[in-house]
DNA sequence: CGACATGTTGAAGCGGTTCAAGTAGGGTGG
DNA sequence: CCACCCTACTTGAACCGCTTCAACATGTCG
């Protein structure tokens, strides 16, 4: 009780402790792997609101992997506007799309106080070679990010401003609901400027569009609050994707 | 005819004879690890005009490098549409989407008769771990198309169509530049169709674009045989991607 | 409480789509 | 080798979804 000894695990936690680690890098190792990959990260980092993880021209170091909050990332175009590429939840990894230059040519903000996990990437590289299982699963996410990204294009290339709201409230539902939240009622942590940008609709088009799926009860919005009333409503909308498994797959 | 020896080389050329081994997946290696890539590599496989390499649904098994021809990679979309995700040049490699599920969720088809290395993963896997200039190369790769798919969503987000085309021409140049082509003038193996679905606009939006670039003088377009006249005056307009270095770094 | 950022709502304008018609190539069969 | 056909491409004109501009409402924070 009264020891002076500080617990080290409020400054780093163990994946092993960590609620996040199905979700998350050490997803699918054992207790001994899951240990080497502790070693190697490097301390947990707070970033506050407003505050940036990296910015476009920061040597690339490491990847992160959110532990609470959540990030905007986007790059930089012209002037001094923003392309927003994505929202980063808990569990997710950042800045995998820095390797090949050995440079950001990002940013990635918090939108609300967060903190990470920091992970050098020469010694991730190292131990992806000891550990298959951690080789694999790096593959498979950036694989996934690729993915993803090919839904986002799809959505910009040619669906419309409400298939694209849809799709972009269904998905970031799926995801609370992976972190054992609620999928049909949370919290948004992005601004509609943000969603707009994501999205590449004008703000203005966002506001009133969910205020068009308030009206037909698709959803309840109250500022940041949303409620999902008809998932199935807006699924009709949403872009399936990645698409529909259980229709190609049968 | 009259002896019963075939010349492998002609089934299977090895990477270190093979003219894009610089640009493919064996850059960066030395000899001896060539060797071992060479080993894993099954075959060649050519497919012709229209063919698919592989579809949506497909088992995912093998990456695949152009070797000579063309490629157009797409994810099916409600119905019978199409969104294009990406066009493949020799010495690029695809599939790289699909390691995370198993399975492809898309297809790739020859835009013409084109050859291929097929690389089966789990072997190209097994050799990272005991390569790790390999696994760098893959991770660099995989981190490149992340970042060409965020320049992608970019342009599709908030970029004018004359924007857009003459991002999309300036990079084929680029592309066939570093084949040792030259950039200024080329032959599209692409239709106007599957360009104007790429960047999210209409055929006859693409059609008149380049009637209009052409008038102005930028470039002079013969159905699918492109010449750039005024470089400078296209990358005014097109999105600079990855942005300009030269800029944020001083 | 006041000031500023964020979000909403209305009205006009425009870039790109859609619809429609016409032209040009490329391939096939006679 | 030419006539034919079909697809790819081009061009024009009307239309529409979204943006832009403007004003207002609501929260938030010092």
């Amino acid at each position: 009780m009264s020891k002076p000894v500080v617990n080290l695990d409020d400054i780093r936690t163990k994946c092993s402790s960590c609620s996040l680690y199905q979700l998350c890098l050490p997803m699918g190792l054992e207790t001994g792997e899951m240990d080497k990959l502790d070693s190697i990260i490097k301390r947990r980092r707070v970033v506050k609101k407003g505050e940036y993880l990296y910015q476009s021209g920061d040597n690339f170091t490491s990847l992160y992997a959110v532990r609470s909050g959540s990030f905007k990332s986007f790059t930089p175009v012209q002037d001094d506007a923003e392309q927003i590429v994505g929202f980063h939840l808990p569990g997710e990894l950042i800045g995998m799309d820095a390797i090949s230059q050995h440079q950001h040519q990002s940013f990635s903000q918090a939108l609300e106080t967060a903190s990470v996990c920091e992970i050098p990437f020469v010694h991730l590289e190292k131990l992806s070679t000891e550990v298959p299982g951690l080789q694999h699963h790096l593959f498979s996410l950036m694989s996934a990010e690729i993915q993803q990204e090919h839904c986002h294009v799809t959505q910009l290339a040619k669906r419309t401003a409400e298939s694209r709201l849809a799709s972009f409230i269904l998905d970031i539902g799926k995801r609370f609901q992976k972190l054992g939240y609620s999928g049909t009622e949370f919290n948004l942590s992005m601004s509609r400027n943000d969603i707009a940008n994501l999205l590449g609709l004008a703000v203005e088009t966002v506001s009133r569009i969910f205020t068009h799926f308030q009206e037909e009860g698709l959803l309840q919005v109250e500022r940041k609050h949303i409620v999902i009333n008809n998932s199935a409503a807006l699924q009709q909308q949403a872009l399936p994707c990645p698409p529909d498994e259980s229709q190609s797959a049968g």
